[in-house]
Order: C-alpha cells, then structure tokens, then sequence
DNA sequence: GGTGTAATTTAAAACGTTGTAAATTTCCGA
DNA sequence: TCGGAAATTTACAACGTTTTAAATTACACC
C-alpha cells in the first residue's frame, strides 16, 4: 500500500468514527475506483483483475467495511433471514431454544441471519406466516408440530416459499422436513418396558392433531400387539396438559384397580410429573413401575438418573434444518430434501 | 370513492398478485396524487388535507399496503428492530422464553420487530454487541445476567446505544434496567425457613461474578444475622452448576454431621435437584427439611406442589424492558428509566 | 381583479447496493 | 504501428422510502 494510501486510510478510519458507517463510496475513494468495480471485487466477481480484487479487500478489512444489509435487500429482495416460527408449547426445558441451538451452527459461516418470530402474541401461527410472505420477511422459514394437513404448510406451498418443518405431513405435494422417528421411539420404550417385566403399559400421547401422535401411537401398539402385553392409553390427557394434570391423573389411576406399571413418557416434563404423581401414592420408580422417557435435554437424567431415556438430538434436527432450508433457497428440489431422523443415528430418506 | 377508482384498485390488486408487492407508487396512481403526498397521508403529516389523508389510507387498506421495511431502513436509518441477547444458561426451564412474552406484548401495537440474536455460536457476547452495534442491526437491546461492571454494558454505554438490562450494575454512568428484588427474594425465603423451626439455612447462589449474587447472598445473610440461626453456604456449587452436581452435593453433604434442613433454592432446576438429592437418602420435603424456591414458570409448583415458592414474574419484567426501552429509544433520559420489581408487586424506582 | 399569505401538493435528491450496458484499457498478431 | 478481440473498469439506473425545497392551489382582503 502506498503511502498516500496509507494516509487516505487513516483519514477515512477517523470519518468512521466521526460520521458513519464506510460504505462501498468510502472504499471507492480510497481507492481511486469506481464503486461498481469496488461491489464487484468485493464479490469476487470473474471479471475483476487479481490484483485490484486484492487491494480493494484489504483496504475493506482495514476500515472494518460491512455491507449495509438494508441497501442488499432493497436492491435484490432476498433479506438474508432465516425466521423461526417459535410455538407457547415449545417453550418449556429449552425445546425451542436446543433447536435453535443447531439452526445457528448451520448459519455459521453463511450470511444468513436467525430471527425468532414468537407467536406469543394474541394471532394464530397462520397469520404470522401470512405476514412474513406478505411481506417478504424472510427468505425461508422453519417450525415445527405439523398437523397431517397443517395450514401452514399448504399456505407455504400455496406460495412456493421455502420451508423447512420438524415433523412431517401428509399432502400430496413433497416439501422439506426434518423428523424424529417417533415409531422408532415409542416401540423400543415400550418393549424395553415389557422387557423389564411389567405387565401393563400406557403412554402420555401428543395431541391428536398432531402429526406425530399416529406414529407413536401406532409404534406403541405395534410393541404391545407384539407382545401380546396389557394396555391402555388415557382418554383426557396429552402431552400438552399441565404438569398439575398429568401429576393427578398418575396418581388418581395408580390408587385404582388394575393400574399400569409401565409408562412411556414422549417428554421430559410428562416424567417429572409421572414421578410425583407415582411417589405420592408411595410407589418407587423401578420397584414397583418403570418409565421409559424420551430425553431432549440433560436435565432429566440428571435430576434422576432412575428414568430410562430415549435421546432425541435436537441441536441435530435444527442444523439438519438450516442445512436443507439454505439447499432449498438455493432451489433444490424440495422432495430430495427430507431427513428422518432415528433415536441413535441420522440418515437422509431416499 | 368512483367507479373509475374502484376498477384502478381492481386492476392494482391483480397486480399485486401478478407482480409483486403494492407500493407507495402503486397508491399514487391509483390516487392521481404525487408519492411523497402518499407517504406524508400515511404518515399521517399535518399539512396534508384531511380528505385525501382519508382516501390514502383507504385505498392502502384496500389494496393491503404495507411499507417495505429495508427501503425504510436504509432511508431513515432506523430498523425498526429490538434485538435480545439471548444466553446459553438461560434456555432452561424457558427463562429466555418468559421474558420474550413479555416483550413481545410490549412491541405489539408499536411497528418494532423482536428479533433474538442468541449467544449460540462460539463468540462472546461481547462480540454480539459489538457487530449489532456497528452493523446497526437494531434501534435497541435487551440482555439479562449482568456483571457489576458488565463489558457489554460498558461498550453500550460508549456509544450512546439504546439498551435495557435485566439486572443492575455498579457503573457510575446511569443506564436503563429492570432488576427483580433478590435481596427481598433471598431475605423473605430465608426468613420462611426459620419461621418453619429450621435450624440451619443454606442457600445456593448465582455465579459470583453476577450482579445478582451480591444482593441474594446479602439478603440471605441478613435473614440469619437477624434470627441468629446457623448456616453454610457451599463453595464448588453455584446455581448455573449442571443438576446432577447439584443433586449429589446435596445427597453428600446430607450425610455428613450437621447437615442443613433449610434450602434456599433461587430457581427450579436448582429445587428439583434438591428434592431428589435429598430423597436419595430418604428424606422428605416437609418432613426431615424444607425448601423455599423462587418460581418462574408454573412448572414447579405443578408438579412439586409442597415446594414453598415465591414468585418472580419473568413476562412482567420483559414487558417492563420493553416499554423503558421504547422510551429509551424515544430520548428519555436513562436514570429516569430504571425499575425494581419486587416478589409481590413492581414499582418504579425514584 | 389583483395581491399576499396560508394551505396543500409536488419534483428531485438521497440512502447504499447491484445489474445492465457501455466505455476504456490491455494485449496480441499482422 | 495499428486493428480488434479480450480483459477490465465504468456510468447510470433502479429498488421504495423520506426529506428538502420549491411549486401550485386556495383563500381572504383590499
């Protein structure tokens, strides 16, 4: 670098911090260029020679250039932005949060940015993915609990705005998702329950609405059909009922005639509630019941270590997310673009 | 409005589904009028006249307009965006999640964005503040977990950025902060315990290096001091310890002579943890010892109901941030922005 | 009817970036 | 030394908004 380079660095560095941001015109300046060539170098586009290429990039190191988001995006429409549709029902134990976790592993070294948008307030999750293809929000979105016909979905679809889900669907037309085996879940907790000896099971399901309260409804009585073991599941509860419910009902059901003693907990709070419920009427896990639940976070097996657990690696399924939401903005076909996702391993479906 | 208007909106709302998004330009054809008399209608500017003020904002409501948030951006220099710093310890148990309700609520009716830029990736938070700052990816910040002299604070603070913490510090430059009552929290828990005839408190505190810990462990102190009970507070332990450490110090240190029977636990995981520590070795909650909790979502108390608790409200303090901040962000002055909520009831501090 | 002033509307520039199309330079062989 | 293609650089327009300053219209008064 020249000396009078030199200078028009240190002059420029001190507008910096005097005005504003630099700006591809700073850098143009500096460097005697036009801001065009200043863009493209920058873009490391083919036709800009080396050694400018070189120059321009060192000068934009040097005085901490960053291009101003809001200019890229009103000039090219794609906003840069990976949004988070987050559910109230995810909140709880860090579910939103651990897939979150992974989705920005993804984005790393990308230029993409994660938003959260919370669906806290008062509209359904509809609106919000209204709003955000209404208004060009994002260029692709990500959530999860799919309903079999989710109006989400068709609304995306409808719109050919790239999406990932966690949790699949059933319409006709392929789109991206990333799920967790939950046939695989439900069917090795409960033979792992029948293993165990005990002679009735049951399991905490997920709201019927739910996708994926018929894959682990049907891998559960797939395990008791196999074995031929007693069952039952209750009617008035689901995963999504308060602790204070699913604590009553344990305790109400195992003070009646012919409780089970086997239960598949498909969450990590459904456990905690089972266990109390249980202790309250003076049963002690693994003498006189056992449960076998699905982990999402350390905290479970920490706190008792006497819960048998089923992991499901969040952080996994939110990078596999990110990964296969930045493939489908790029434009890959979005029926190449499914992962299912087993209790021990990942393998891509074909 | 004229049946020749009427069939200029029909044909702009077919564009809008052909093309692309409504503009300002749209309007203003469809009106005859200039777009900046457009933009100043919906901005609602004195010197326009009330008739066509109306007729904008119908045909805007009409046609679904809304303004193009990165023309804006990059016009005014505003983002529109309040951005939360979101921590790795804070995931659990919803702690991050509770206080984005709260702000989500408090940004509802205003045009501001709430976009979390979480701590995942390897960087500190530091660093996050920093490229907010410079990158100016938002018109303000929120964050929790401060330290006494808080290096984020501190940058903040250097460049006259808009923020809000969650927790005081000891600068001697004022700045925005809503901060739960801990001193109040540790002194009434405390005070409960020896109320119930405990005869040794023990309390598990927050990282040393938080703010937070000064006044919890004074509060604490105070209590005792004041009934002149005994007491031990652990060293290798503190409240962002992982669970299970938690629980087998609690199970060890119950073993040993002259163990404590008061837990002053200031969160959930940390109760939880105490429960099963302590169960481990047979002893029951109510009976043998008692735990007084600070709450800050219902999980704990659904499923442990015989946990004395006491409440922090999570959503009420992040509403709070969000409404100082918008003031903030509006030019008030921060000392005059400043609140402590206390375990009953928040009041603005003078 | 003309004049001055207030009320209302407008044209043009700018924010920082990228795409298009044109201009300039470089380099080679004749 | 010169044409001409290839390599490299450039000017200009545009994205949709707001702001500044200027233009137009309306109104009241003499």
């Amino acid at each position: 670098m020249s000396p009078t380079e030199k200078s028009a660095v240190r002059e420029a560095v001190s507008n910096v911090s005097r005005a504003g941001k630099p700006t591809l015109k700073t850098i143009a300046e500096m460097t005697g260029l036009a801001i065009t060539t200043v863009s493209r170098a920058l873009g490391n586009a083919p036709q800009i020679s080396e050694s400018t290429r070189r120059r321009v990039h060192a000068v934009a190191a040097e005085i901490g250039y960053l291009p101003d988001r809001a200019a890229q995006r009103l000039k090219t429409g794609r906003t840069n932005v990976i949004s988070v549709l987050l559910d109230p029902h995810e909140e709880i134990l860090g579910f939103g949060t651990s897939i979150m976790h992974g989705l920005a592993r993804a984005l790393q070294a990308t230029s993409y940015h994660l938003i959260v948008t919370p669906n806290f307030l008062d509209g359904s999750n509809v609106d919000a993915v209204n709003y955000i293809i209404r208004n060009g929000m994002a260029d692709g979105l990500i959530f999860s609990r799919t309903e079999p016909f989710d109006p989400r979905v068709r609304l995306l679809l409808e719109n050919g705005f790239p999406f990932v889900t966690h949790g699949r669907t059933e319409f006709s037309t392929p789109h991206a998702f990333v799920d967790y085996d939950n046939f695989a879940f439900a069917y090795e907790a409960t033979k792992r329950l029948i293993a165990k000896g005990r002679r009735k099971v049951t399991i905490i399901l997920p709201p019927r609405r739910l996708t994926f309260h018929q894959y682990m409804l049907h891998g559960f009585m797939t395990a008791v059909r196999e074995a031929g073991v007693a069952y039952e599941i209750p009617e008035t509860l689901d995963l999504d009922s308060p602790a204070d419910m699913i604590r009553d009902h344990v305790r109400r059901r195992s003070a009646e005639p012919d409780p089970p003693d086997g239960y598949t907990c498909p969450g990590e709070v459904s456990a905690l509630a089972t266990i109390t419920g249980m202790s309250d009427n003076g049963l002690t896990l693994c003498a006189e019941y056992d449960i076998v639940a699905k982990q999402t976070s350390r905290l479970l097996s920490q706190i008792q270590p006497k819960v048998e657990t089923i992991y499901e690696d969040l952080p996994a399924a939110g990078e596999a997310m990110g990964r296969l939401l930045l493939r489908r903005i790029a434009g890959e076909n979005a029926e190449d673009l499914t992962m299912l996702l087993g209790p021990q391993f990942g393998f891509p479906t074909p």
